[in-house]
DNA sequence: AAATATTAGTTGATATATCAATATTATACC
DNA sequence: GGTATAATATTGATATATCAACTAATATTT
């Protein structure tokens, strides 16, 4: 029997969980009292600004509920404010604060530089086609 | 600026992500009230029967505090023993019970299925130079 | 218009992730 | 042999993941 970390989605597991804990470190290590899973969400609403709490939800690939409590950590932080939709009151209406919009941008920049740290040495074409696998990988599992 | 999910980091967890919540679909579907991550340990227990819990959590790339707790949660359910090791007594022996060995190779069945279907299409030799590339990243994340 | 279905978001329960601090035992050094 | 150091595992605190059940609001049907 095939050995289980010989299987190429353990490897896929493995490159995630740490590519994500260097990405956390880094920001650590410069000082931010934020997680990689927070930004992710400030970065889609400054990049989205009438999203919902669900399409941020598919955007991500989190449950919903993640969804909720981790904002609900950004506005106690700061970071966030939310408001009903005036249009339709099951909505909510996500803007970043001054405060939001800075450490966004700050950690934004390690963000980039984590992936060009992380990605140094693969070849660009492969890379490209890695990213038509996955997505192949990604639809199967849907 | 380059959107976020554009990003091939990003593709990757979306990957991960994806698979991870088929998979554990699949074992639920089949009636078994057992979680991935758990599945894993045994799988992994049964693998290598002398290994202690600290290379269990780089085998795994967890941290050994999860592997303490899902280490609980299997103990409860009866599928693991946990002894200390006679010869060093900071270390544990950890074995599978009859219905952990039952349970693994069962939803072992599951797992190769999974993964054959999460993989279908997907070509061979891609796949193999995938796998160096992703251990190139892992290397430049560690 | 009333009944029904759908959609957006929250909450409870449980599992996992991570860091930091701790207890216990083993090993290295002197 | 005693002391400092290292290794193994656990625990506490907090963040995230997921399902299921729920509330409230909107859309659809009849």
């Amino acid at each position: 029997m095939e050995k289980l970390n010989d299987t190429f989605l353990y490897t896929i597991d493995k490159c995630f969980r740490s590519y994500h804990q260097f990405a956390q470190k880094n920001v650590r290590k410069a000082g931010f009292k934020i997680t990689i899973d927070q930004w992710l969400i400030l970065k889609n609403v400054s990049e989205n600004p009438d999203i919902t709490q669900n399409d941020l939800s598919k955007l991500v690939f989190k449950d919903k509920a993640s969804i909720t409590r981790i904002i609900q950590l950004l506005i106690n932080a700061g970071y966030l404010i939310r408001e009903t939709h005036p249009g339709d009151k099951r909505r909510v209406n996500l803007t970043l604060t001054t405060s939001g919009e800075k450490i966004t941008a700050e950690v934004e920049k390690i963000a980039f530089q984590n992936r060009a740290a992380a990605l140094k040495g693969v070849n660009l074409e492969l890379m490209a086609e890695m990213k038509i696998a996955l997505q192949e990988i990604i639809n199967n599992c849907s």
